[in-house]
DNA sequence: CATTGCATGTCGTCG
DNA sequence: CGACGACGTGCAATG
């Protein structure tokens, strides 16, 4: 990993054109050959970027160049596309290489499937009665979240997001109309399950019949920790 | 800007938990106090990171650290959440500080908003006798990216976009589900136009009656250069 | 300030 | 390799 510390302006042309005016900031080039530019606050994304596979030449400025003050131009040419990042380097302040090795990588707690775990194992929060089907239940276009019983012989179908917007609302309605199909299942009710169910999504959601469900993780998590307990 | 080259591992929690096995990383201190973990590969993305508004505390190891080989501990709460970064560091390489000053930002040409102006100024591209009626159409769940009168009489709905996927074809239905309800307008009829259109989108939309318009940006731009040249 | 829709999204997973 | 959904999505425009 090589890190730049330099006065530079940028171009990127590839999916859309941009450019960088002339500044101070932190050009990483990393050891598969990508370049990342960050300035000096702003999120983790950076200002500009090359992703990998990508190769990156470095050449002398050109006489128009070189009057503006130039004194190298890193080309970074994508290897699959033609995307490609042209910076321009006024004045270096640090440069320095390290040698990192590999990354294990980040290792996550799961949510989404951690919430249809617990769901699943206390499915009576879709109300008395209610019994699991299953999880995944696979249809034409995909698999439903949780497939389950009502008392009433009815069906019902869960949707699980962590945050509930429209896009969950138009999937499970997907869902609903193929399941209703089917005379085995049907009638098939909508259960629409989220930590949080933002507003629009819920007016959707009513309006075409399908109940909503605001899951508390931690609650859940906490009968399921008792559970584990008792067994 | 704050560069660290270190023998690290580190903990998020907060939206999900998650840890990062030791190795050797940067770490990058921005002035705003976020901090960012890279390994020497992948994405712009970092492996872990701490967004602004957020505050660094560095202390001791606690014995079982100490005895562990941590040498200094790096915490990263952010202020308006309990999202927490604790970043333990063995041995660092490189330790480096750097004045950057405030950058002006990335300049970008338009994408989506190009075609749209594009599409209007060549509205026979739905066929010829169309009339563009307005683009950006107010409706209660949104603007209609472009409103057009067909030479049959019937109104023409545009939704556009750089790439045609399944939630495109969805939002247009919500959009003609409402027009159709205007009997000034009705009946309206759907177009879904992008630069690349997903398969399974050109099935729904097919399926519902909604025609394909595939926009070939680098002609349309060649036809819109010939306009300006003739005025 | 909340909401919405876009992104050079990136990243996993599955067919 | 392509398609699809989730993301600690981030981010800007907008009401």
């Amino acid at each position: 990993m090589r890190l730049v510390v330099a006065d530079c302006a940028a171009r990127y042309t590839g999916r859309l054109s941009a450019h960088l005016p002339r500044a101070t900031r932190l050009l990483v080039v990393k050891a598969d050959g990508s370049v990342l530019l960050h300035s000096d606050g702003g999120s983790y994304k950076p200002l500009n970027w090359m992703s990998p596979p990508c190769a990156m030449a470095v050449t002398e400025p050109d006489a128009e160049q070189a009057a503006a003050g130039v004194t190298q131009v890193w080309t970074v040419q994508h290897s699959k596309s033609d995307d490609r990042l042209v910076v321009e380097l006024f004045g270096v302040q640090h440069d320095s290489t390290h040698e990192l090795g590999v990354d294990p990588g980040l290792v996550k707690d799961g949510v989404e499937a951690h919430l249809q775990e617990l769901l699943a194992a206390q499915i009576a929060l879709l109300g008395s009665g209610h019994v699991l089907v299953r999880r995944e239940y696979p249809t034409a276009i995909g698999p439903v979240d949780i497939l389950a019983k009502a008392p009433d012989g009815g069906t019902v179908a869960v949707e699980i997001k962590r945050r509930g917007d429209i896009d969950g609302v138009e999937q499970l309605t997907r869902y609903l109309d193929l399941l209703n199909r089917d005379p085995l299942l049907a009638p098939v009710r909508g259960v629409f399950a989220a930590q949080e169910i933002k507003p629009q999504a819920r007016v959707l959601a009513t309006d075409r019949g399908i109940a909503c469900l605001v899951l508390d993780y931690e609650a859940m998590r906490g009968v399921d920790d008792v559970d584990s307990r008792l067994f």
